[in-house]
DNA sequence: CACAATGGTTAGCATACCTCACTAATATGT
DNA sequence: ACATATTAGTGAGGTATGCTAACCATTGTG
């Protein structure tokens, strides 16, 4: 229970969290076997749908990844035909990626299927276990958020 | 399906949780920069140092991996020292890994210190955060269905 | 004793990060 | 105004971590 955590427990939480995130996330990149779009691209995807166009530069920053790194993201992205580069409006040296139509719908709509594992798993829990991973998920967003 | 229990932050929770984990599993992956030892290799140390010498096919099945990839997991620490090979006393065909005295030190007195990004973070947070985070780790430990 | 099953490794491929070095565009300082 | 510094993005190359398929070597069984 959640009232009283033990000293043991309470030692063992940076291993313990770790291990739990290495393992999870091995997981979830397996289950993408038959989709063309890795789990880094869908995270980058997830990102413009909530923010809205970005520069390349915005976006890693929000990602958390190193300004090449997502350069060749947006460039599979493009090829896909689910991102757009266009010209920033006032600085050249900027870009501009945006969802294109079928970006979006692909985000809106078929995300949910290649989390179909996940969302199984998640289905199997108690309402009390779905409430602590929401909690778990907010704090871990703004751990791993926090720059630095 | 998912029962919504609380409105709009439930609905997202697949989504969320996994973009969570992604960005963590990312973070602890960048910290471990100047050293030797990688995230893999802290992993399969961990579960030698908690379960005691094993085969290489038992330890792939503790982590939840292939064979193929603890055989490289297992070669690099065979070279840092960490790690020791010897064969089966009754069967030729496998091989009992152990930790070396170098690697038992390691992962006693040097894991903490590989943890100090995410150990700071997890100190800055309260004592209902961790709480909620040791149980999720059991959560998800549970689901990315760990045999312990 | 031939031969299938088992355990492990090798080889080759894919993803996803990184750093370093480069180009292009913009801002700055004399 | 023009040379120089800074900033944004990209390309090249390297490492880590997973996979599957194919391959030995050993084991055990008919």
């Amino acid at each position: 229970m959640l009232t009283i955590v033990s000293e043991s427990a309470e030692r063992a939480l940076t291993s313990r969290l770790r291990l739990a995130v290495v393992r999870l996330n091995r997981r979830l990149r397996a289950q993408r076997t038959n989709s063309s779009v890795t789990l880094t691209q869908i995270s980058a995807l997830s990102c413009l749908h909530k923010c809205g166009p970005l520069t390349p530069g915005e976006l890693a920053a929000k990602e958390g990844v190193q300004p090449p790194s997502m350069t060749r993201v947006i460039a599979a992205l493009e090829e896909l035909g689910y991102a757009s580069r266009s010209p920033h409006p006032s600085d050249g040296r900027q870009a501009i990626v945006a969802l294109t139509d079928d970006g979006r719908a692909y985000i809106e709509a078929d995300i949910s299927a290649r989390e179909a594992w996940l969302d199984k798993r998640l289905a199997e829990l108690d309402d009390e276990d779905r409430a602590v991973l929401a909690r778990a998920a907010d704090i871990i967003d703004r751990m791993a958020g926090n720059q630095n």
